[in-house]
DNA sequence: CAATGTTTGTGAATATTGTTACAAGGTTTT
DNA sequence: AAAACCTTGTAACAATATTCACAAACATTG
């Protein structure tokens, strides 16, 4: 199915062309060069013609790609179809914006339980979704046959938090909190630590001023 | 200031180590060597040397790195020491749960001011924070000196508040929003994107399948 | 329909990032 | 204080990722 293998900043990217070509057709604008999508994207169009061509042919020489066939190619290659069942853990603020986060749906990802230890936050409703014990987990996560989990506690808790997500089933983590967290082989996880991208920018801003 | 040029990824990991480093300073051990500081990290001993090895020679032969003396140059190298003035644009959930999110003020990054063009949450206050018309953004940036702004908008509006940030002396942008925003050379944008994270571990699921 | 202009797809060249291997320097043991 | 042991720092190497460059394919023009 991987011919040759594709690096994971070739998906990620894939998914901002996808973006950009859904616009595209809502636009009712038929066709795409690579150096156009580049531009629209702020990539090269090399970047972009390498990208697609990892997954065969989609483009024809002297017009570009056609933005339908692109959308219906991207949307297959990147698995658009399938459905995954998404649990959240911790209902604090950020666990609280993830549930109400509207553009999840829009991509396959459905929402299903979320789970926090506060016993005063267990069984409040948000966003049509009950507030579950972090006990239930393994039960609820096997019966919703949910196979992606989001932490979203404190740093503290978070590796016992993975641990119970792993031993329940849960093959993909994307984890908020700041802190390295260890997991089976099997088991992909995804850190996105607002701090540290913030703490980067300051990096940057800070060595500007020295030049 | 950078001899050699430093790889972006170096500086994020710095702040993993230095987040291990303070944890290991608290825990009163003076002592840790590249192999162990790594596996804390998840990472190779030889990156943990290579990424420092940047910054100079802070480690001792045949003992290990000094993790007080660390702490204190990572924190001079990521520019701990200086504090950064912030914006948030959006007052929704994510815009909200950022205002609430403590964190920040550990870092050296001031939350200063919240703007959304609704009028209806104009002059809300959240978490001792008074949310200001899109319109005041000019003013309020030059008179608090805020350099980085942080985007929670949709898709749809987020180009046009990233230009007037740019126009109003921003520096620096985190952009939540779901789309490729285009700015000057010389502002630095950081993009998260919560659906592209979540969609990728769904394309790394629906891959695993078909193995 | 030939001539000119675009744009793709991809090998080859380059650049960047990460890993290996090991000499040099420091620590601990006996 | 010699011997055995650890651990750093880095040069050489390997792996990845990106950019260049151009032939081949198609489109457009006169």
């Amino acid at each position: 199915m991987n011919p040759k293998k594709v690096p994971e900043s070739t998906i990620s990217r894939l998914f901002v062309y996808l973006r950009e070509v859904i616009e595209l057709t809502r636009m009712s604008i038929n066709t795409i060069s690579s150096a156009e999508l580049g531009e629209r994207t702020n990539l090269s169009d090399t970047q972009v013609r390498k990208d697609l061509g990892y997954f065969g042919q989609f483009g024809v020489s002297g017009s570009g790609y056609n933005t339908h066939e692109l959308k219906s190619q991207l949307e297959k290659i990147l698995g658009k179809d399938k459905v995954w069942n998404v649990a959240v853990v911790g209902a604090g603020h950020l666990g609280r914006a993830l549930l109400a986060y509207p553009g999840f749906q829009n991509h396959g990802l459905n929402i299903m339980a979320a789970f926090d230890i506060d016993a005063k936050k267990v069984d409040k409703q948000v966003n049509d979704i009950a507030i579950k014990s972090l006990d239930d987990a393994p039960r609820v996560i096997k019966e919703k046959n949910i196979s992606i989990g989001i932490i979203a506690v404190p740093a503290k808790e978070a590796q016992d938090v993975a641990n119970r997500l792993v031993s329940a089933g849960i093959e993909c983590i994307l984890n908020f909190a700041p802190v390295s967290l260890t997991v089976p082989e099997h088991v992909k996880i995804k850190d996105v630590d607002l701090s540290r991208e913030l703490e980067t920018l300051s990096y940057f801003l800070a060595n500007k001023k020295n030049n």
